[in-house]
DNA sequence: TTGTAAGCGTTATCAC
DNA sequence: GTGATAACGCTTACAA
């Protein structure tokens, strides 16, 4: 209403403050609800923004209050694959759901795995200071990210479970590596004897879990025998080792592995080599990915809640933060998804 | 090394400043690379900075440049899915590639379809400030945002081609909808002339010049029966109208989903329905997504390459800020990926 | 209940 | 070449 009229420039507090007939101040504080104003006031002062569409300056605000309303999320792709996995992109949405009612925005770094940077790149993220605060994903054995962060006073939570004790809180189901049970329970249930699992790069504290989780379950259950091997989480090596399993002498009669692609690659190879499935062998993936609906069988496999492990970690670091809402979510123990892929064991020696 | 010491806060350029012995400006300077100042102030003064681990608050510059070095990105999910779709997670990690070696960040807006609040979004986006500009996606017949983001001064460009001319740039291939010819002149030259095209829902701008492009394509050529049918982009929906098609009597011999998702689908229906793919029935997907690879036949696709029209999107709206580095990427038209889901047309009637 | 005024950490404009 | 100094737009004691 004056310096600025219209046009040009952006309305400040100034403005509004102005246009209401009030202090600058009294505006901050019906912005912020800190103090009081009366009812009166506060309406005019509501309106003089509405009218001038204003809202406080991010920046100023994050000077003033050295507080930026902003999380940072470091996810992964691996160099192979050029999208962000599915899982993730789940993730991205379950935190984005929480963040953005808070009007917290997400800044969103997409890092390739072992690019050389990885120490000095969480160090500008910290001294660029454009976040309150960060969430992580995917630890490795041997992880240091936590420990720098840590000294670095930046606000952080994992997202996962770390492969040693690290001084950041995380958020995971419990135990970690959960959700082997189920799987392994219906396939002793439906008669299967010999289970493989074809698991993940052991480097990732997730594979590793998952790995002990199947010995355990097998373990468990006198008379089965379990056999787990390694891949880099590639579906191309998944199909290859799939091979190398059904063609072995004492070849298994059902197949667990570490992700939906991974099985779904490794049912298609299956199949190829004359199996049928799930009459010769069964299947089941992880993850509960959609597109296990698309093949034929539809894949069984363990259902993982995405969204809701997103909502969890940004419920977490927000409560680090002191600005959580509500509760804090519960991740549950992933559960299996019974579709096509798994049968009764066929009847062979 | 006077105030602050260590530990407890992060350092300032007042900091840096008092460790190299020189003024406030002279830092700016060097790292904004205006102003003169000698080599060896310049040596003392960088060695100061990574002393401290200081690099400039981000807010303070914000602050007094108005210019926050961040660009805010829109992607939409739908209700159904929970995940942001492979293509758009391509696209990320492209608009990534580029903002982060700029030291730009990108702030992430995950956005329902159809959730009320849409025009009053983008004002809020724009009132915050948080973002130097803006990548808008998805556009949709009679989008209104484009009109509010550029009354409101905003930055912004638009990934794809709007139904309307508008006040914004766009990055898209040339033509709008291109990609259609190459898997048409396929099975036409594998002796189809009865094709079907799946396609997805006509308010969005790129379904509708997709369909276009297949009218057209059909049209070209003499002796080619084409039939178009619109869905909402559901992957179930796709495999409906596929049985719908193929149960009709005039059946075609070829089928063109407008993604992988959809094709895969519809694909794994006709199978059920006793038809041999490609056999009986060829199947042509869009995206060029992975995942077709782990289906039986593997899944021929015209390959999209979100990750480069993520860069292309990414470098137009930064230079429309004038800090786009290098030349423009160029979009290059999809081309189709024969993998096994086609083949020569069955002799049918 | 409201207003005054002092910064928050930078950068830009001048002097020197 | 380098250094004072005044903003940038807001929040927050503190005063009124």
């Amino acid at each position: 209403m004056t310096s600025r009229a219209d046009g040009r420039k952006r309305a400040t507090i100034s403005d509004v403050a102005a246009g209401a007939g009030v202090s600058r101040s009294a505006v901050s504080k019906v912005f912020n609800g800190t103090g009081h104003i009366s009812e009166a006031t506060t309406a005019r002062i509501l309106d003089a923004a509405r009218e001038l569409g204003w809202s406080p300056s991010s920046a100023a605000v994050a000077l003033r209050s050295a507080r930026t309303r902003a999380i940072g999320l470091v996810v992964y792709r691996s160099r192979d694959v050029v999208e962000i996995s599915p899982i993730s992109s789940a993730v991205i949405a379950g935190i984005e759901s929480v963040l953005s009612p808070l009007d917290f925005g997400l800044l969103l770094h997409v890092r390739d795995r072992d690019q050389e940077d990885e120490l000095d790149f969480y160090r500008r993220l910290v001294s660029a200071n454009r976040v309150d605060g960060v969430i992580l994903t995917d630890s490795v054995v041997g992880d240091r990210r936590f420990d720098v962060l840590h000294e670095l006073r930046m606000p952080a939570v994992l997202l996962g479970t770390p492969a040693e004790e690290i001084p950041l809180r995380n958020v995971d189901v419990d135990p970690p590596g959960a959700g082997m049970e189920s799987p392994v329970a219906h396939l002793v249930r439906h008669g299967h004897t010999r289970i493989a699992y074809v698991g993940g790069d052991e480097k990732r504290v997730v594979a590793m879990h998952r790995r002990r989780a199947f010995d355990a379950a097998v373990a468990d259950r006198p008379g089965i025998d379990g056999i787990a091997v390694e891949t880099s989480y590639s579906a191309n090596e998944a199909a290859e080792e799939t091979l190398r399993l059904l063609r072995s002498p004492d070849r298994p009669t059902a197949l667990i592995y570490a992700s939906d692609p991974m099985a779904m690659a490794g049912m298609r190879a299956a199949k190829l080599d004359g199996f049928r499935v799930p009459d010769d062998v069964s299947v089941i993936g992880f993850d509960g990915l959609t597109m296990g609906e698309w093949v034929e069988p539809q894949l069984t496999t363990v259902r993982r809640d995405g969204v809701l492990r997103g909502r969890a970690a940004a419920w977490e670091i927000l409560d680090v933060l002191g600005a959580a809402p509500g509760e804090r979510p519960v991740l549950h123990v992933p559960e299996l998804l019974v579709r096509g892929s798994t049968g009764r064991a066929p009847d062979v020696p």
